[in-house]
RNA sequence: UGGGGAGUCGCCAAGUCGGUUAAGGCACCGGAUUUUGAUUCCGGCAUUCGAGGGUUCGAAUCCUUCCUCCCCAGCCA
């Protein structure tokens, strides 16, 4: 009890994290003196592809990991397949996680940079006898392997000399075979119940140029073999991955092993642990659906803003807090599920909520005329930025006899429980005056233009009597004179059904559904919105809540010096519908 | 049908060398405060741990049978 007590004492900014199977085997290490207190974890992505929130979940986790028990966090690029990788995505990567908040100083690694090592763990591996270069083609392999009930059948190449398979392997890195012609392959055992110990390649021939070792090889290890060198040459304590790999953490084993006895590496030797990876309703997270969102144009490029990538969060401005806020809140385990989109929306909203300072946008104006307002003056009231930061200060917003309002802020004929403005009714005009409703103007085909009121001049808002007035309405508003009109996107959940081409209840087994057809059509709207003034100013990627609508931030790419145009991130709650009087 | 995993409240998730009332968060439902129908604040929310047997004074935790779901047959990662 006493041992458990002060388990994070030793980390005085590390915040109380929630335990997790994860933590517990940390905390035995600690415990048993293993790593001696050492705790080394790695983020090691493919540089082939943008990072996701799937991603983003492993990132916290690895550098949380890392940071909660003092120790740190590599970040390591496995580019052992120069086919799929390059440069712009190693970029792109770095971007992002920096953007997340983490950092792991000195400890920028590639794979491709072990080359020569695994090249000797190799050589090791065929004189000890555990591995030989075996020359089927792909297909016979695949035929030979067996299934997931049959065991396999030994290949005919699989009792070369050692010598052979040493002269084989020199050629096949002296690039004198096509590729396919030769593999590389550990021999373990063909009849294994477990079919990744079927004797699984290691090493094939790919006369490709590599984004960083170019030319220099043309036989690259598999993922299989490189990992567990890659973790064993960084001293990884415990490498972290998700659940798929769990098969193979036998030949990771084995594998260590293997370079244990002849030398490579010293004990003890680097953990394999897998968690579940992360699935979010309302999105895909799968790289091949997203690559054909991109392809096939549904989204506007990787950082569409309604994309679950990193770049897209950003842009949609959601907050690194935000994303960090949710990893810890959805937790870690070994259970395949479902995290809902509406958790990662509160966490934005927790986050925006305290950091981002308020302003006043009308998204669907209505003009308000004040009938009793003096025709061409205008006069200004102050706004706080922040209702719970008094020392953020306030605004200046100008105020005049013509206003935008809210179109859904007027009822002609109100529902029961709707108490902003309809014909005979008060309502205050947020940090400006209570105004009473006399009625409202309207074309030929009896829609509405324009709303009357009067304003009631001892009304406003920090001055003496305004508190007389007790009105259950309260409405935002921009000066139709004083308004910066520009382009707002409204971002909504790119999929309209929480599993996106996944089979419903009630589906016949005839039913195939594809995830395209359940995109939202309007995940994504473009208006002209009338903002207060004090928003031209904005500049890119700061986030602002608009009263009573959401958060909102100023797009990175496309806001302009006094040009600013908004992208909304979430909206507010809204218990409106439910409360409904 | 081989092997490897997982099943605790609507959604996550603690808790497992058995021990009085099964943490916490989100969601939801009240109610209070509020110049955002926001925030904040109070209160409610699993006699039950996939199902059935068994062991025990006592089981989500041990044994057993069964059910459901996920992963594995790339010279991808």
């Amino acid at each position: 009890m006493h041992a458990t007590d002060n388990k994070h004492s030793s980390v005085p900014d590390a915040p109380t994290l929630p335990n997790n199977f994860i933590r517990n085997i940390v905390d035995e290490d600690n415990r048993s003196g293993k790593w001696g207190g050492r705790v080394e974890t790695r983020f090691p992505p493919e540089p082939n592809g943008y990072l996701h929130f799937g991603h983003a979940k492993s990132i916290c986790l690895n550098f949380g990991l890392a940071a909660s028990y003092g120790g740190v966090c590599h970040l390591r690029f496995d580019d052992t397949n120069p086919e799929k990788e390059e440069q712009e995505y190693v970029d792109a990567i770095i971007e992002a996680v920096r953007w997340l908040g983490f950092d792991w100083g000195e400890h920028l690694y590639f794979a491709s940079d072990y080359f020569d090592t695994m090249h000797a763990c190799a050589l090791s591996l065929i004189e000890a006898g555990k591995a030989y270069v075996d020359s089927q083609s792909a297909e016979e392999m695949r035929a030979n392997r067996g299934t997931l009930t049959e065991a396999g059948r030994n290949s005919p190449w699989r009792e070369r000399s050692v010598a052979e398979n040493l002269e084989l392997f020199a050629r096949m890195r002296a690039g004198e075979f096509a590729e396919g012609s030769h593999v590389l392959r550990a021999k373990i055992d063909m009849a294994s119940p477990n079919i990744n110990l079927r004797d699984p390649a290691i090493y094939r021939i790919r006369h490709a140029t590599h984004h960083r070792s170019g030319d220099a090889w043309c036989i690259y290890p598999m993922y299989t073999f490189a990992h567990p060198i890659e973790d064993a040459i960084e001293h990884i304590t415990h490498s972290v991955c998700t659940l798929e790999f769990e098969d193979q953490r036998p030949f990771y084993e084995w594998l260590l092993e293997a370079l244990a006895d002849t030398g490579h590496f010293s004990r003890p030797l680097p953990q394999q642990i897998e968690f579940a990876r992360l699935n979010l309703t309302y999105v895909v997270l799968s790289k091949r659906r997203l690559i054909q969102l991109v392809n096939e144009a549904h989204v506007d490029g990787w950082d569409d803003p309604r994309l679950p990538t990193l770049a897209g969060a950003r842009r949609r401005g959601f907050t690194a807090a935000g994303m960090r806020r949710f990893a810890e809140r959805i937790g870690v385990s070994k259970a395949d599920s479902w995290i809902d989109m509406s958790v990662l929306e509160e966490c934005m909203r927790e986050d925006l909520n305290e950091a981002a300072e308020r302003r006043v946008a009308v998204l669907d104006p209505l003009k308000l005329i004040l009938t009793n307002y003096p025709a061409g003056q205008s006069e200004l009231c102050q706004a706080p930025n922040h209702p719970l930061k008094p020392e953020l200060g306030k605004r200046d917003m100008p105020f005049s006899g013509e206003l935008w309002i809210e179109r859904e802020d007027f009822m002609e004929t109100p529902v029961k429980g709707f108490h902003r403005l309809y014909p005979g009714n008060m309502a205050r005009l947020r940090y400006g005056y209570v105004v009473k409703c006399t009625g409202c103007e309207k074309d030929a085909d009896g829609n509405i233009t324009a709303v009357l009121a009067e304003y009631l001049p001892d009304s406003k808002s920090g001055t003496p009597g305004a508190d007389n007035y007790k009105v259950k309405g309260n409405l935002h508003w921009v000066s139709v004179a004083h308004a910066y009109e520009c382009e707002v996107r409204l971002y909504d959940r790119l999929f309209a059904h929480p599993h996106p081409g996944q089979r419903r209840e009630g589906d016949g087994p005839e039913v195939e559904r594809n995830f395209l057809d359940d995109i939202n059509p309007d995940s994504k709207r473009t208006i002209k919105a009338c903002l207060e003034p004090a928003l031209q100013q904005a500049s890119a990627e700061t986030s602002f809540q608009f009263e009573r609508h959401g958060y909102f931030v100023a797009d990175r790419l496309d806001s302009r010096p006094g040009a600013p145009v908004f992208n909304r991130s979430v909206t507010l709650k809204d218990s409106s519908a439910k409360k409904g009087k």
